[in-house]
DNA sequence: CCTTACGTTTACGTAAACGTAAGGTCAGGG
DNA sequence: CCCTGACCTTACGTTTACGTAAACGTAAGG
């Protein structure tokens, strides 16, 4: 290794159509996104130059999303992930945001379990149904 | 037990208020709700008349509801649930629409799930910070 | 130089899920 | 008989999460 080489190369960057494609968004709203103040890209002149903490945070903001959040929500859920220096006081606000977000989680984790198990016995009864009928084939 | 007695008894009933204070809603909402197909109260009169199974569609809509559906998703969830009398291409039909609902759920649960294993390590992080400021106390 | 492609801002449009106000109906009570 | 309270309908307003159109900048290629 050269010596006085950066450790992380020249860091790979994005466009907002790459991101786009990526995820399956628009650039709207991707721009949307940075208006709401869940990504803040860097600029090279006027257009917007995404790296790779902006990919990772997208990628939580399609989980948020997948999950029912809005936009708000999934912006303070962000903020919980940038812990690094904040002080005492942010400190416990920070906590108490995440052990809320917990709680309506595992509200959220028992929905989804009992759910399942009702629309799997659903499926278990139609299919029967249709066995019956003899019209089980394709 | 008289003869010819009714097996269930004069069928418990409630008015739109009180299913609303029941589940935390406005009756504005729940009459939204029957506009949008998810309900469909007897009248007396012009007073809408609601049942247990009314009561029971409401549970499952506000579990829906927890989950980020729609009320167009909602509603097409509801009516998996009256597999009762359909003909064999309604089945079909059913059966594919409970099994798409399936996967987004298991995706749901993955989501869930890896959001609370990053919320948790947070929370351990936080709790961690503030114990090494011996801000630990209330 | 002109076009094409991709980016930008500004701003109005829209669907979903109700909120909210206005005004009407009807049973029970004083 | 009138009032109150709880219900009703109609209809316009509001917020969220983008879509969409207009008008412009800029770098690359023919």
């Amino acid at each position: 290794m050269p010596d006085g080489a950066p450790v992380t190369a020249v860091e790979e960057t994005y466009t907002i159509s790459q991101l786009a494609e990526a995820f399956e968004l628009t650039p709207r709203t991707i721009r949307y996104y940075e208006d709401e103040g869940l990504l803040a890209p860097r600029r090279e002149g006027q257009q917007r130059v995404y790296t790779h903490r902006d990919w990772a945070r997208l990628k939580l903001i399609m989980r948020g999303k997948r999950l029912g959040f809005t936009i708000a929500g999934i912006k303070d859920f962000l903020d919980l992930y940038e812990v690094g220096d904040a002080q005492v006081p942010q400190m416990r606000f920070l906590l108490n945001s995440a052990r809320d977000r917990i709680a309506i989680l595992e509200q959220q984790l028992r929905d989804v379990q009992q759910t399942l198990v009702d629309l799997k016995e659903i499926e278990g009864l139609v299919v029967d149904h249709l066995a019956r009928k003899g019209a089980l084939d394709a």
